[in-house]
DNA sequence: CTTGCAACATCCCTAACGGTATGTAAATTC
DNA sequence: GAATTTACATACCGTTAGGGATGTTGCAAG
């Protein structure tokens, strides 16, 4: 057998593997050795890489959720001065991501991966807590700082509380990721999605 | 020592001891041993009582978990005409019950327990899935017939969508309380819930 | 007063867990 | 090209988990 070494890789490998065990499984529930063994590796390969369970955690969180919330969150909101627009459509793209995944191959809809690791593990362990709540916080700025563009602009109505929004709107979204989970009928997450879009049509001035 | 037999009582004793166990570390990182130290009584008892962990868990959705949500949002609405003022009244001792327990001896508020379960564990276990399903639907559907009963007595906007809105409240609501219990900051969970009172006052006929 | 079952207590088992110690081969450095 | 370090693999801990077998005792019925 031609070993290849090629460290980056395997690294990936085991937190790919990590991110899928974890999303499963739960933090708690997930299993180092289904983790190694799906990985294609072995425990020495795994500790090499991360010296435990809960740094291999936070490197999830930070190497693959938080780039995720960037990519689909705050990216699209940088330097907008029309929000709104963009805000129904990241809506719509979550709720065509579910679509997909729901009904094809069996696959079940497991919730937001961050609501996840917030629910089970922010009470139990700071350096969860402290990653979630930095995650959480750019998230919720990004909106906060485009809908307080857009009142600048005008496209958003003055009496609107950007902070307040935002923080709604990540709430909004955790909380149709878990409640829908459990029954898994897509109308439920096109309900809730439908009422917050709605709310979002609220947010453009009055004409 | 006098020894005293009340089987209700050791059964209650068990469950109370369990429903903390599981608020505080998941149903997985929930643990039997620290359940029956904690409970003052031993394995023996808790199998009697209960087949397995599982049971266990079921046990706690039914006679504690149910019996709240009873308690807190199907009774209040049960027959009323007038729903809206009683949500934004249920919204608020929502509030503050997160403000009695957070700053308060250093207890931390976990979220909501039904959503705590939801996302850990209704992915992994049909028995879970289903009780919890249960709750849900309940709990949807007080809110969207006390909508329903508002709109045909003139209460509630003719053109609410009562089963969309009932989704989105109760998706507001474990949201909410998931992304809150990450920063413990009350102001979080202030924003959040003022907003859907402002969508809930939207709710009412216009004038 | 005895019999029988419910209500526990005690003790133990096996499996799986996260983690470590040690070995070894590839890669890099000098 | 020798030496050193990186990148793994193998084997093996100690602990704890959930759960079961068996023993013991209160309590109610007959």
């Amino acid at each position: 057998m031609p070993r290849v070494r090629d460290p980056k890789r395997t690294r990936r490998k085991v937190l790919q593997a990590s991110y899928r065990e974890f999303y499963r499984n739960g933090f708690q529930g997930g299993s180092l050795n289904r983790i190694v063994a799906s990985a294609g590796i072995t425990k020495g390969a795994l500790f090499h890489h991360f010296s435990g369970k809960n740094e291999l955690g936070y490197a999830v969180l930070e190497e693959f959720l938080a780039p995720a919330v960037h990519h689909w969150w705050v990216e699209p909101l940088l330097e907008t001065e029309d929000p709104v627009p963009i805000l129904q459509t990241i809506m719509e793209r979550f709720l065509k991501k579910i679509k997909e995944e729901a009904p094809e191959r069996g696959f079940l809809f497991n919730g937001c991966p961050i609501c996840n690791f917030a629910v089970e593990m922010s009470p139990l362990d700071e350096g969860f807590r402290s990653r979630l709540e930095t995650i959480y916080d750019g998230w919720r700025k990004a909106i906060k700082e485009a809908l307080a563009r857009g009142q600048k602009a005008g496209t958003v109505r003055a009496d609107a509380i950007p902070e307040e929004e935002a923080t709604f709107i990540v709430a909004s979204v955790a909380g149709t990721s878990s409640t829908g989970k459990v029954s898994q009928e897509i109308k439920l997450f096109q309900d809730c999605i439908r009422v917050v879009m709605r709310h979002l049509a609220h947010l453009l001035p009055t004409e």
